[in-house]
DNA sequence: GCATGTCAAGTTGTG
DNA sequence: CACAACTTGACATGC
């Protein structure tokens, strides 16, 4: 059981900067590029600390925030690494962040944010998010990170010629991005059993998030999803990969989607114990909230971990 | 200093 | 129709 870190901390010292299009845009270009490199040399520096803290918590996996370079596909602000007067050492910072997670087996994800839509009906829409899965996946490569996950996007009124479209779409992937992109269930549209069959027959790793699919559930148990989930990353030789969240306001009554601060330990599955695999710690206390899991589970499950 | 509104982008469901 | 929710926080602005 590897138990993950999701973007940032909130005690320990690690901070990752960022910067507004618009305020570049009030720059010159070459006070942009300058303010970029700063902003981009911080942010992998501190990526390279983040590893170090998790490896000292005990932490298995981070998700890397995906404004880690900030703006980069903009299309009016938009920059290469080469344009960055420091881009030379950012690309080194990068190699050693890629090493120590190596050497210490930490495991690396990326997850694109909501505008990343490729089975939108609009072609823009899809070129854009190409962009900026090119983006992460050029990330993922320097890194070392093995997982790209997104959701399958909205519905236009049916799932099955929507995930046509979806599976249309992956042939224009680079292979560093192909190669990592998985899908997650999301608690509105798409439930484990709509995405697990199309999952595996095109060999897409499955990212199972049982918060979402505990607010969106699909007739499947937990027990169920988990194993179906697990097979499809057996097949590529890959370990399974979750997440977990608990409700804000718990289940009765209320929204359930709202993340709270730390994991009840009642909402973590008892089927995921002892197994080997990746579990993505969605709460808002952040590194709290990962080593308190660990505490429970060690206390009231009685499980070793990691 | 500190409080507050804003930030590139998509889609859905609620009030 | 506007707005919140989604991995969110950090920055810019104005007092």
């Amino acid at each position: 059981m590897r138990l993950g870190l999701c973007c940032l901390f909130i005690r320990e010292p690690v901070s990752f900067r960022t910067i507004t299009a618009k305020s570049l845009l009030a720059l010159p270009r070459d006070r942009q590029l300058q303010k970029l490199s700063e902003i981009c040399l911080h942010n992998t520096s501190n990526l390279h600390l983040a590893l170090e803290t998790d490896q000292r918590l005990g932490i298995g996996a981070f998700r890397i925030m995906s404004p880690l370079f900030p703006r980069m596909t903009h299309p009016a602000v938009g920059y290469l690494l080469e344009d960055l007067p420091e881009g030379k050492k950012i690309r080194q910072k990068m190699e050693e962040a890629r090493i120590f997670a190596r050497k210490n087996d930490i495991r690396l994800s990326f997850h694109p944010d909501q505008f990343v839509v490729l089975s939108s009906p609009r072609s823009q829409v899809v070129a854009n998010s190409i962009r900026e899965l090119e983006y992460q996946g050029m990330l993922a490569d320097a890194v070392g990170a093995d997982v790209i996950n997104i959701h399958a996007g909205g519905v236009y009124g049916d799932k099955v010629q929507t995930l046509q479209r979806l599976k249309d779409v992956l042939p224009h992937l680079s292979a560093a991005v192909r190669k990592r992109l998985t899908l997650e269930n999301d608690d509105v549209s798409y439930t484990p059993r709509d995405l697990l069959s199309f999952c595996e027959r095109f060999a897409i790793p499955f990212v199972y998030d049982v918060h979402h699919h505990r607010c969106h559930p699909d007739g499947l148990s937990v027990e169920q999803a988990t194993k179906l989930a697990e097979n499809i990353w057996k097949d590529v030789g890959r370990e399974l990969y979750a997440h977990i969240s608990s409700p804000r306001s718990g289940w009765q009554g209320g929204n359930p989607k709202p993340h709270a601060d730390y994991i009840d330990p009642a909402d973590f599955p008892a089927c995921w114990l002892g197994r080997k695999m990746t579990v993505d710690v969605e709460a808002k206390a952040k590194e709290l909230a990962v080593i308190a899991l660990m505490h429970q589970m060690k206390d009231r499950f009685d499980t070793p971990v990691p």
